[in-house]
DNA sequence: TGACGGTTTGACCGGACGGTCAGATCGGGG
DNA sequence: CCCCGATCTGACCGTCCGGTCAAACCGTCA
């Protein structure tokens, strides 16, 4: 990552990204204007452009660091401990995520509906690296018996659609939950362990 | 639903509104133009503004027509019907829709992920109701021990979450699963079967 | 104090966008 | 054939948006 030099300019960086990362995720890429970001990040539009080449730029630089923080959940899922509690806690992980990050969900989400045309290297690159390596993992750990067997890829979509949901469609989440129930989370956690202890348990 | 009187209007207001949501569901609100829906059209811009009052309307139109068809499969489940068979009916008619008409998921999802400005109300209402009324349903099965107590709205987000996401999403499924399986449906429907039985089995 | 690089901004540009309007075109009934 | 309402369009308007630029500002070091 491309990091300026004086303390001013990392500062004017982050500051520009974080009233980005606000206005992209609620407004989407084009859904967002220059002269918003610059009032939310408390800057004037040209001095926004002076920190980046463009509308894109400061995009681009949202969406690659977020690429590395959501995939790391996946990355320490270890092949060497207990499958279900790993998995579990892969679970658990993402579920965080969304819980305390629900921007960068979004952020997200909006880039993939579009049909991420900013970021489909590094989907076709890195991520699906990443997925086949880990399929690895639970396909052994499978052929041993110690979870239940079923598609490993599928397995994965099946973890990131149910964590995912809870940031990316909160208002329809909220809205049917009703306003008694005002944190959705803890449930949430209960239900996926639930899911995922009879999904996974080996069958005797 | 406002129906126009002659068959030159409805004709050209579906051909409108078949184009905005090609145009809609792959840019967002903000993103589409009425040029762009014009030219998919096969209309002028100001022709399109003489069947919709504004850009608004035409969404709206959408949004409201898209409501009422993705929730008759959460109505057609029946009281009356096996638990099991009619949780997995559910869940394949909703795999369905994704397949058949992922520009419609898409659509809603964005309008979700903006904070459903349009249809917060409709959410709050009608779909708020008709999922506690199937809850309803969904307990009682429970309480019978026909099928797994579950929380159950939290059930109802999953299938929304695991099914939507192969439409939502599908630039990254295709992505991950790679070139060679052209067609991720399928196994889908397969994982989903299996999931959705180990979850719901009765505990003997 | 003055000079200088780094930082900030008011004013502006060209293009795109949603929407309007006066008038042209069409098509069927008298 | 003409008329009349429905349908359609070219030209246009005001606004917004991404981006540029010359000039101003600021802290620091000589």
């Amino acid at each position: 990552m491309t990091q300026g030099r004086t303390r001013i300019q990392q500062r004017n960086r982050d500051t520009i990204l974080e009233a980005a990362l606000d206005v992209f995720s609620q407004h989407g890429f084009r859904g967002a204007t220059l002269d918003q970001i610059a009032e939310v990040a408390g800057l004037s539009k040209p001095n926004l452009l002076y920190y980046f080449a463009s509308k894109e730029a400061i995009h681009v630089a949202l969406l690659s660091q977020l690429l590395v923080t959501w995939l790391d959940p996946l990355r320490a899922m270890d092949a060497s401990g207990d499958p279900v509690e790993e998995l579990l806690g892969y679970v658990r992980r993402k579920l965080e995520l969304s819980r305390d990050y629900p921007r960068e969900s979004r952020l997200f989400a909006n880039e993939i509906l579009q049909g991420a045309p900013r970021i489909r290297e590094a989907i076709e690159g890195d991520l699906h690296a990443l997925v086949h390596e880990k399929c690895g993992v639970l396909r052994a750990w499978m052929d041993q018996g110690r979870i239940a067997p079923v598609h490993p890829v599928h397995l994965i979509f099946s973890i990131w659609a149910m964590t995912q949901h809870y940031a990316d469609f909160d208002v329809q989440v909220r809205a049917v939950l009703g306003p008694d129930e005002a944190d959705p989370f803890p449930e949430a956690a209960r239900f996926l362990e639930t899911l995922f202890r009879r999904l996974l348990a080996p069958v005797g």
